[in-house]
DNA sequence: CATTTCACCTGGTGGC
DNA sequence: TGCCACCAGGTGAAAT
């Protein structure tokens, strides 16, 4: 599901409806894959905690928590929606959906449920005593400078989209936005990443950031099951021009949108506008 | 070291 | 209706 458009929709929403409220308790499931921390420590570390902050770095979303408003943030609370997660703030006579994970009990009454059918998502604690507060592996894609961007893919001997999708360089680009921006950039996704002209990375660097924005700006793509945390969908995947458009015209020159394998990951892009 | 492949999970879809 | 293959927004460990 979720990629930075996604993630940032989640936490600027979770931020707005949490931003205050204090943790009275906290339940969680008794599967072993969401939690990178012991399940004990993680609901003892987040009860009784305020919801400073909450935003997102790469595709984590971070929860800055503190014991009162006077104290800084000591510790942070980092939620990875792996590829099926939801966030959703619900008030607390609605029902738990399925594989629900995690249940924060807020002050307000409102409940703060992490769900993940597939349990590729992740919860972490993030100590800020000992070291710095949370970054992510990478270069944030909306803000890295033009000559930042072209020294991350220089001397690099792999397809450019795979490149795109390697969270150490930038973080928060995943597959439908890796697709998107080489199409709107006219790169096929093949192409080595190392041999791309200046001109052409800083096409990509453009296309990027503005896709980027217009996502935000619609609330994210829902393909198939991803919702916002008040369980609302997003409306991008409507402004999709290659991704999972196997065998349809191209928008811009009507040559069969074609998928490869590439990464792992199913690749859309169109033969004619993309060299 | 850099790069590629695969395992980890559930659920939806489409063919037979 | 059932069964099966294949696909899906992600990442990190293992292999090359």
């Amino acid at each position: 599901m979720p990629e930075l458009p996604e993630v940032e929709t989640v936490a600027s929403g979770v931020n707005e409806r949490t931003r205050g409220d204090r943790i009275r308790s906290v339940w969680l499931s008794r599967y072993k894959e969401p939690f990178k921390n012991p399940p004990t420590e993680m609901a003892e570390a987040l009860t009784g905690q305020r919801i400073e902050r909450v935003h997102r770095v790469g595709k984590h979303i971070v929860f800055d928590l503190g014991e009162s408003s006077a104290h800084p943030a000591s510790t942070q609370w980092i939620v990875h929606l792996g590829m099926t997660g939801r966030l959703l703030v619900s008030a607390a006579d609605i029902p738990l959906p399925p594989h629900t994970h995690a249940v924060l009990s807020l002050t307000s009454g409102r409940e703060l449920r992490f769900v993940d059918p597939r349990r590729f998502g992740r919860l972490a604690l993030h100590p800020i005593s000992d070291a710095q507060p949370f970054c992510g592996p990478g270069h944030e894609p909306l803000t890295i400078s033009t000559a930042d961007f072209r020294a991350l893919f220089r001397n690099r001997r792999l397809p450019i989209k795979a490149a795109l999708l390697n969270q150490k360089l930038l973080h928060g680009v995943g597959n439908i936005y890796a697709d998107e921006s080489l199409f709107h950039a006219g790169i096929r996704p093949t192409r080595m990443a190392g041999r791309l002209t200046r001109d052409r990375l800083d096409r990509l660097r453009a296309a990027l950031q503005s896709i980027l924005r217009k996502a935000i700006e619609l609330g994210g793509s829902s393909v198939s099951d991803y919702v916002d945390a008040d369980g609302v969908a997003g409306f991008f995947q409507l402004e999709h021009r290659v991704y999972l458009r196997t065998g349809l015209p191209c928008l811009a020159c009507g040559t069969p949108i074609r998928r490869i394998l590439l990464a792992g990951r199913g690749t859309h892009y169109c033969p004619h506008c993309q060299r």
